[in-house]
DNA sequence: CGTTTATTTATAATAATTCTAAACTATTGA
DNA sequence: TCAATAGTTTAGAATTATTATAAATAAACG
C-alpha cells in the first residue's frame, strides 16, 4: 500500500538549482531544515536558533538572505501578523492562517474550512495580489 | 431634511473624559484630527506630520503613547498588514480591509460586502479573539 | 492654594532588519 | 587543472520603528 508523503520533499540541490542559487553549504542546511518535514512557519530568528542546534554554522544575516531569496524564488511566502516580526511559510500553496496570540505561532487552517462568500471587487486600476484571513486566537494550546 | 453625519462626531472632552484620560491639550488635539472627519487609518508617524502641520506642539512619544491609551479605550484598533509600520483605525466596528500595497495605504470594506462562509472551529482550548481579512492590492489609485 | 498624581517630553535604549565591504567560494571555459 | 569571474557569506555598522527613563510640567482634588 503506497502513502503519500505529508509533504513533497524536495532534494535541496535541485530546489537551489531550480531556483538559480548556487548549492552553498549554508543554503543547502537551511533548505533541509525547512523543507525536509512537513509544512513550517520560521522567523528568522528561529530558524537561526535551529541551526545552530544542528551545529550548522552561518550568520544570521545569512538565514535573512537565504529566506527572502526563497521567497523570491517562490518556495516561501511571507505572513504578515506580528508587527514586530516575520514569518515565513514553507507552504506557498493557498491557505489561510490561525495565528496563536499568546505564543506568536501560526497554524494552516485547510484551503476548504474558509471559505470567503461575497469578495468585493478590486477599486478601480488595482488589482487583487492576495487575500489573507488571520483568525487570531488567544489561550492556551 | 435630514441628514446623517457620516461618522458619528464625538466631543474630544466627553471622548477622553468617558476613557478616563485627563484632557490635556495633546490630547484633544489628536482626538481632533482623529475624530472630527470620516473614519480614518494612521500611523504614529502620519499623525505625528498631521499635528505639525496643524501647528500641534507635541512629542512623537506623545503621539505613541496617545494612540495605545486610545486603543486600550477602545476608540482605537490596530490593524497589522506592514511588519515595518503599525497602522490604527478610528473605525472599531466589524469590518475589513483592502491593503494598497504601493502607497501604504488601508481603505475599508464595508461589513456586508466580505462573508465568511464556514468559519474553522477554534482548536480546543482557544477562543477567536478576531478575524482579519486583507485584500492586498497591487496598481495605481 | 498646596499636594498628589498623571502626563509630557528629551533623550537614550531596544530590537528586527538591512547595509557595507572585505574575505571566501562556486562556476566557467581556456 | 586553473585562473578569472561572478556570486555568496559575514562581521560589524547602520537604520528605523518603537519603547523606556526620568526629569519637568500640568491637571485634579481637597
Ligand atoms: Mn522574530
Ligand atoms: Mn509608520
Ligand atoms: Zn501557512
Ligand atoms: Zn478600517
Amino acid at each position: 500500500m503506497e502513502t503519500v508523503a505529508p509533504f513533497p520533499y524536495r532534494d535541496p540541490s535541485e530546489l537551489l538549482r531550480r531556483a538559480r542559487l548556487r548549492p552553498t553549504r549554508q543554503r543547502l542546511a537551511l533548505a533541509r531544515l525547512l523543507f525536509a518535514g512537513g509544512p513550517r512557519h520560521v522567523t528568522a530568528e528561529s530558524l537561526f536558533a535551529e541551526a545552530q542546534t544542528a551545529n550548522v554554522r552561518l550568520s544570521l544575516a545569512t538565514v535573512y538572505n537565504t529566506l527572502h531569496q526563497f521567497t523570491e524564488a517562490g518556495l516561501l511566502r511571507e505572513v504578515v501578523v506580528d508587527s514586530s516580526c516575520t514569518y515565513f511559510d514553507t507552504n506557498v500553496s493557498e491557505h489561510h492562517h490561525f495565528f496563536h496570540e499568546d505564543q506568536g505561532v501560526l497554524t494552516d487552517i485547510d484551503g476548504e474550512e474558509v471559505n470567503i462568500h461575497a469578495l468585493p471587487a478590486a477599486p478601480e486600476g488595482t488589482k487583487i495580489s492576495r487575500v489573507d484571513v488571520i483568525i487570531r486566537l488567544s489561550g492556551q494550546k
